[in-house]
RNA sequence: AGAGAGUUGGGUGAGUGGCUGAAACCAACAGUUUGCUAAACUGUCGUACGGGUUAAACUGUACCGGGGGUUCGAAUCCCCCACUCUCUGCCA
């Protein structure tokens, strides 16, 4: 969420920037952030002096009780009872004022940054570059999800045999492309610096709230009710929340590690024309890259995040374009977000496998992830994070651009990995 | 899942109602000494939110797993929860 004191000090620019997310009452939520934060204040001071005096009067009881003068004690004991009705009606507030104020803070989405273009929907994202050549294909080119039947490699109906629609079971060739894929990423991953981790797929509230899915996207992660735990959307939720309540120190910044997990989307509500094979799904493989660094450095690493992601995508001779969204449609807590898609040339559309953010503070603060310096003070960091990549949309693409009528030829990268050079 | 024992500052670990934000030791940091290293000695050595200051100094409050209660006063007593360890059971 975000910092008071930065609304404070920098309350222009975090209102233009709530406005460039299309807040129509913006000011007026700024303001009511400074005034509750305000309240907060004096009330903890009042309340302090309070608890200030009460202390005082206790240390004098118990000076008079070890001299024996029990009199006098029970004396000035009549007189804190009152002080304590005061104490207890300004805790009360406080506590109130307080959730008040993270309630509110919580409903605040991130400033973007100044580069942010102004837009309100995915139609306004800006395109940085498109890179790779569309493949033009035969007239009887297949969509995906007709290429995994014909080769009997993806079988949908058999996942809503066991669990439901969303969840595909992946066979043969399907299943070792998959494997091939993660395999892929986490060396390739490994070989850039980062750290491999395997981190728990459900998680608890308190790691929800941290990377911020909670409480804005309660109803679009699946909850294991009998023992409050959440299955991730992301491996970002978990390794994330690695560091939540860490102080580490500035030389062991950036913090780079990369994880493989399931991801679990219940797309409540999502589902339309343009979700059908692997385009949309309740579970999915995901490769993410997370880094933790210095504040100054962090804008630099989402450059080489986008640049590393884009190298994946060009090894696997798929064509691309990166976007920079717009503040419309970029996520709740991020403050600069690259998305890259891929052609998927039998849909003939961009198919999203990326995301790359630099979130700023807005995570570490819910997070409590900090650094200290030489100059011996803690300080937030910033967190970043990225897919490398996501799988499904990766293979329509791969399954899509690569047929022929002969097979689907893979992509030469992966072959070391798949012990097959077609489909 | 049942029974028992625990959870204290970066680590080990004292502390059963007031003088304890917390002994001691270790680690870390700064300095002194030394030709260098080591050793020794001295000092510093938690976090958050307030007040105060140009900034400091200084100062208030809270925090001994989390939450609640008893009390003038709680790390210390009581209740609930989480977690850890041991034994039993079950199990990949």
């Amino acid at each position: 969420m975000l910092l008071v004191n930065q609304i404070r000090e920098n309350y222009a620019v975090s209102l233009a920037g709530l406005q460039k997310r299309n807040i129509a009452n913006a000011a007026s939520i700024l303001d009511q952030v400074i005034a509750l934060d305000d309240l907060r204040k004096s009330t903890q001071t009042q309340r302090d002096q309070f608890q200030a005096e009460a202390n005082s009067i206790s240390k004098q009881i118990g000076q008079l009780m070890k001299e024996g003068k029990a009199a006098e004690a029970s004396a000035i004991r009549e007189r804190t009872a009152q002080i304590k009705e005061q104490i207890k009606e300004l805790e009360d507030q406080y506590t109130k004022v307080e959730e008040d104020l993270k309630a509110l803070l919580y409903t605040i989405p991130n400033v973007p940054h100044a580069s942010v273009p102004t837009g309100k929907s995915a139609e306004d994202n800006e395109i940085v570059l498109q890179q790779g050549e569309i493949p033009s294909l035969h007239a009887d080119k297949l969509p995906h999800w007709e290429l995994i039947k014909k080769y009997d490699i993806i079988d949908f109906d058999l996942g809503v045999k066991i669990t439901g629609a969303g969840f595909p079971v992946y066979k043969g060739k399907g299943a070792r492309l998959q494997r091939a894929l993660i395999n892929f990423f986490l060396d390739e991953a490994l070989a850039a610096g980062y750290t491999e981790v395997q981190p728990p797929i459900l998680v608890n509230e308190d790691s929800g709230y941290g990377t911020g899915q909670l409480p804005d996207k309660e109803g679009q992660m699946y909850f294991a009710s009998a023992d409050q735990l959440y299955l991730i959307p992301t491996a970002e939720v978990p390794i994330t929340n690695l560091y939540r309540d860490v102080i580490v120190t500035e030389e062991s910044l950036p913090i780079r590690n990369v994880g493989y997990t399931p991801c679990f989307r219940r797309e409540a509500g999502s589902w339309g024309a343009h979700v059908r094979g692997l385009n949309r799904l309740h579970q999915f493989d995901k490769v993410e890259i997370v880094q933790i660094t210095h504040p100054d450095k962090s804008y630099e690493t989402l450059e080489s995040m986008s640049s590393y992601v884009q190298g994946l995508l060009q090894k696997l001779e798929l064509p691309y374009r990166v976007l920079r969204l717009c503040g419309g449609d970029m996520g709740f807590t991020s403050a600069l977000t690259y998305d890259m898609e891929v052609f998927s040339a039998a849909q003939e559309r961009w198919l999203e496998v990326s995301s790359v953010s630099n979130f700023e503070t807005y995570q570490t603060n819910r997070l409590k992830l900090r650094f200290k310096g030489d100059d011996k003070k803690t300080q937030l960091a910033h967190s970043l994070n990225g897919s490398a990549l996501a799988l499904p949309r990766i293979v329509a693409a791969i399954l899509e651009n690569n047929q022929t009528p002969d097979g689907i030829r893979m992509p030469k990268v992966l072959h070391r990995y798949l012990g097959f050079d077609s489909i």
